[in-house]
RNA sequence: GCGGGCGUGGCGAAAUGGUAGACGCAGCAGACUCAAAAUCUGCCGUAGCAAUACAUGUCGGUUCGAGUCCGACCGCCCGCACCA
């Protein structure tokens, strides 16, 4: 036998047998407990990169393992294949999107193979293709027949750069996740999901899933962002109030004087009295509690009464004016609060004598409940903000503690509980009580009704882009929007297309839009914008289930295999894709294609991969491949070795994984990628870590390659025996929890006490254990020993050991004797001595003795198996 | 601003409230070698010859006993952000 473990001969030789005897597809009925284990697929960008290195490593130890253990595992892998990448290269190099794309896959999928990851290849599949892409259409079309999609003419986030729409969840500080083009508005007719429709059942669900990272729940939740409050409407009186617009009215000092100004408005002297067109304005609030301390009603720039009076000229501007502000961090902090008064008030519910001014104000979101909002300036920080600038009345109507009036509000509202005053029939009330009283109220007076807000808008889909899904929907004159029926599907690209202008090729393309409507035959028009890329991830993990030509899926073959019992992937898709396909996967169940309520029962989300960056003396970024020994090897010059980050092309800090697998080998790369750090943390990628790693792979082979009779069996050393079954028990309880980094430790240590063992049945049976043990972190080595021991089948077949709870007992224990808490003696003791005899054992033991010197101790504890501390 | 997380050797990290630093990387010494690589052995928190003392961001608390639990603070990271 050779004495160097041969990765790269071996990791051919094993890939081909897997791949020859198809040793990792699963079944659908193998009668075998089902076991579905899943990590995020990969856009195919061009090569993979460390981050997919270890999402999959980690993935596919959990697989092999599970399969060991007698699960049928769905393990399988496919493409995120649609998307703006590969437009920007049809661009740029002139190449059609499919073509760079399929080329892609091509070279990325040979990447993963060369790290023999035990994936389902029978079941690959590529969004962009249309026996994938067809079946999303028709799922669509049963959406859109069950309607939970409509059309809508709305504001979007319009990307310039990208000349697209963006969801509000791909506008990241204002700025489009991908270009990062400031977002402008637009207004166009759009496709939305009424994910809306699924918001409480979103939320409530985050309850079940106990194996989801709370970190990634609690970000749902947020997103989600359910508010209980009050939906009520003020009437609306014209012609009273000041109607004095903006002008004049900004930076007003406050005044110095601790009573406030009354809560009545003031009618301002002549002007034809304005009007709204409308007759009463609804408002939401969470703190219904506090409207006797309302002093306005602020409304959106959008809101259909700012419109209304929207011809006059200053009205416009100020809308206008309104529409300029940034919306990113720092913009919002600084951007100060606008108002416009429209002149028109609404009256106060319990009392019609109060009029309060309607103002057209910037902070308000017209698409966050009902687009306005009641100004309480006491408990609001924003509302107080806007009532100083404009000299609005602030009256408390939450008191903490002191309840005596008058009392100065300052510069900050107060949110806190507390008791009601100056509010009439509330006073006294604690704020909860209060709430109820109004809401009551509100709804006997048929004024106002409780209601649930949610943050969660409908998710708009449309995208004027090429690369993508084909929304199914054909728009006639005559018959409006008309499904494209299911025997027409797919709705397949046309090939033929220009990226030489800017904007949707499809809606400029010759013939592809022209159709026949199919209600009335007259000529029609397609639909030209294709669905979000998030579209096509929301169902992908049950088009692996079950794949057959005719339909989406199966649904009793996806039932058997759903739901995802471990998903892996970044963090960065914490809100998007699993809300997404939490909500997908709900809507199928909604209109009666799947009885599954969530995808992924459990989530695990891995840290990233990082490195060391480095600048040369001038200062430019440089890749490790150009440094040695802290020095530039172009130019010899010293460089500065800066932070660890995320490997980014950038900063030039990114190791391209294939160079690595060709140096190390597929076993190398995988152990260091399990290795040290613990999966949910960053890994810095080093060069001597992954040369360790090489070293362990060949320190096995070492082992396993020995004279030992390698074979399965006990007996000559139970020291070894017991160390063998305890490693089984730790890796078996570290692989299911993920702790990857704690199972390499356990190996090690495992490795050293056999090579320190003299030769003996029970040293041959735990290398043979060995084997099996570190066959899903490093299957090729392990492929290869068992092969060259003889041993029947593939070790990817074989069983797990078993753990014999016999020999995981100890006999001796180290017991710890403290004094006052503190170490001051290790004893070896029988396992199961009583408690008197460990404490007398303990007492008398030397250093015990002297440090207690003839006194009597206070008191001792007995930990048996642990510890005897002896408070003196 | 709101929400969440994390602070342990030179580095990555372990540690059901019970012997802090397992395991790996780096380093030091030695063996083998003409030499190097590979491999093997030993050392490796700080101070000290040692006994010992001090050590898990800081300060307090609970406990026989705290890295772990509680409170306050400091620092770093992440998510959301004018959501009424």
């Amino acid at each position: 036998m050779a004495t160097r473990f041969n990765a790269l001969q071996a990791d051919s030789t094993w890939q081909k047998v897997w791949d020859d005897r198809q040793t990792f597809a699963a079944r659908d009925d193998s009668g075998k407990p089902h076991s579905y284990v899943l990590e995020m697929f990969p856009y195919p960008s061009g090569r993979i990169h460390m981050g997919h290195v270890r999402n999959y490593t980690m993935g596919d130890v959990l697989a092999r393992f599970r399969r060991m253990r007698g699960y049928e595992v769905l393990h399988p892998m496919g493409w995120d294949a649609f998307g703006m990448p590969a437009e920007n290269a049809a661009m740029e190099k002139g190449v059609h999107p499919g073509t760079w794309t399929l080329a892609n896959i091509e070279t990325m999928k040979a990447q993963l193979k060369r790290l023999g990851f035990a994936l389902d290849w029978s079941r690959e599949l590529a969004t962009c293709k249309p026996d994938y892409y067809g079946h999303e259409q028709a799922l669509f079309l049963d959406m859109f027949a069950a309607g939970l999609v409509y059309r809508k003419e709305s504001a979007v986030n319009w990307d310039p750069v990208d000349m697209t729409v963006l969801a509000n969840e791909q506008v990241i500080d204002g700025r489009g996740w991908r270009s990062g083009a400031l977002v402008e508005k637009r207004k166009l007719s759009q496709w939305f999901l009424k994910i809306t429709d699924f918001a409480d059942e979103l939320i409530e669900g985050l309850g079940k899933l106990d194996h989801w990272p709370d970190k990634v729940k609690l970000m749902q939740e947020n997103w989600i962002g359910k508010s209980q409050g009050l939906t009520f409407s003020f009437e609306i009186l014209p012609g009273t109030g000041r109607g004095t617009g903006e002008a004049g009215g900004g930076g007003l000092p406050q005044s110095a004087s601790p009573v406030e100004a009354p809560l009545h408005h003031q009618p301002a002297a002549g002007g034809p009295p304005p009007r709204s067109g409308e007759e009463r304005v609804a408002v939401f609030s969470t703190r219904p509690d506090t409207i006797f301390g309302a002093s306005f009603v602020a409304v959106a720039a959008d809101h259909p009464i700012a419109q209304a009076i929207a011809d006059r000229p200053e009205v416009a501007a100020f809308i206008e004016r309104c529409k300029q502000g940034g919306t990113t961090a720092a913009e919002l902090e600084t951007q100060e609060k606008l108002g416009f008064d429209t002149g028109l008030t609404a009256a106060h519910p319990f009392d019609a004598t109060r009029r309060l001014p309607i103002y057209i104000a910037n902070f308000v979101l017209m698409d966050y409940g009902t687009g306005a909002v009641m100004g309480v300036p006491a408990h609001d920080q924003r509302d107080l903000d806007f009532a100083r600038k404009y000299d609005l009345p602030v009256q408390r109507v939450v008191a903490d503690g002191d309840l005596r009036d008058p009392v100065f509000v300052g510069d900050e509202a107060y949110t806190g509980p507390g008791a009601l005053v100056n509010s009439d029939f509330l006073d006294g009330l604690d704020v909860e009580a209060a709430k109820r009283k109004v809401i009551a109220r509100a709804e006997a007076g048929g004024w106002g009704k409780g209601s649930t807000v949610y943050r969660l808008r409908d998710w708009g889909v449309s995208r004027q882009r090429y690369w993508g899904t084909p929304i199914p929907i054909i728009h006639c004159d005559a018959c409006g929007v008309q499904p494209v029926p299911k025997a027409q599907l797919p709705v397949v690209l046309p090939e033929d297309v220009s990226f030489a202008i800017p904007g949707n090729p499809l809606d400029r393309h010759p013939t592809w839009k022209h159709v026949a409507c199919p209600a009335c035959g007259e000529p029609a028009r397609r639909e030209t914008d294709t669905l979000d890329t998030f579209a096509d991830s929301s169902w992908y993990f049950i088009r692996f289930a079950s794949q057959p030509k005719d339909k989406p899926f199966d649904r009793a073959v996806a039932e058997r295999w759903l739901p995802v019992g471990q998903y892996i992937g970044g963090v960065e898709h914490a809100i998007l894709h699993l809300l997404y396909a939490r909500f997908w996967t709900r809507a199928l169940k909604h209109i009666g294609m799947l009885d599954i309520a969530e995808p992924f029962t459990g989530l695990f989300t891995q840290g990233m991969v990082t490195h060391e960056t480095y600048k040369s003396a001038d200062n430019r970024w440089l890749s490790p491949d150009d440094v040695r020994d802290g020095i530039e090897i172009a130019t010899g010059q010293p460089i500065t070795v800066g932070r660890v980050e995320k490997m980014s092309k950038s900063k030039k800090n990114t190791v391209d994984p294939e160079p690595i697998v060709d140096r190390y080998g597929a076993d190398a790369t995988r152990w260091f990628m399990l290795s040290d750090s613990p999966p949910e943390r960053d890994l810095p990628w080093s060069e001597s870590g992954i040369e360790g790693a090489w070293r362990f792979v060949q320190r096995l082979w070492r082992l396993f390659d020995g004279d030992d009779t390698v074979a399965p069996g006990e007996g000559g050393d139970p020291t070894l025996d017991r160390k063998l079954h305890q490693t089984i028990l730790g890796i078996e309880q570290d692989i299911e929890a993920l702790a990857f980094n704690k199972a390499v430790a356990k190996l090690y240590e495992l490795c050293t006490a056999i090579e320190r063992a003299a030769p003996s049945p029970s040293r041959g049976n735990a290398i043979y254990t060995l084997m099996l043990l570190i066959a899903p972190m490093v299957p090729h080595v392990a492929e290869e020993a068992w092969a060259a021991k003889g041993f029947d089948g593939l070790i990817a077949d074989a069983a797990w050991p078993e753990v014999d709870p016999k020999l995981l007992v100890e006999d001796e224990v180290t017991i710890a004797v403290q004094v006052n808490g503190k170490l001051r003696d290790t004893l070896t003791l029988p396992k199961d001595m009583a408690r008197e005899q460990i404490e007398a054992a303990a007492l008398s033991a030397d250093k015990i003795a002297r440090l207690l010197d003839g006194k009597p101790p206070k008191k001792v504890i007995v930990v048996p198996g642990r510890l005897v501390n002896i408070v003196a």
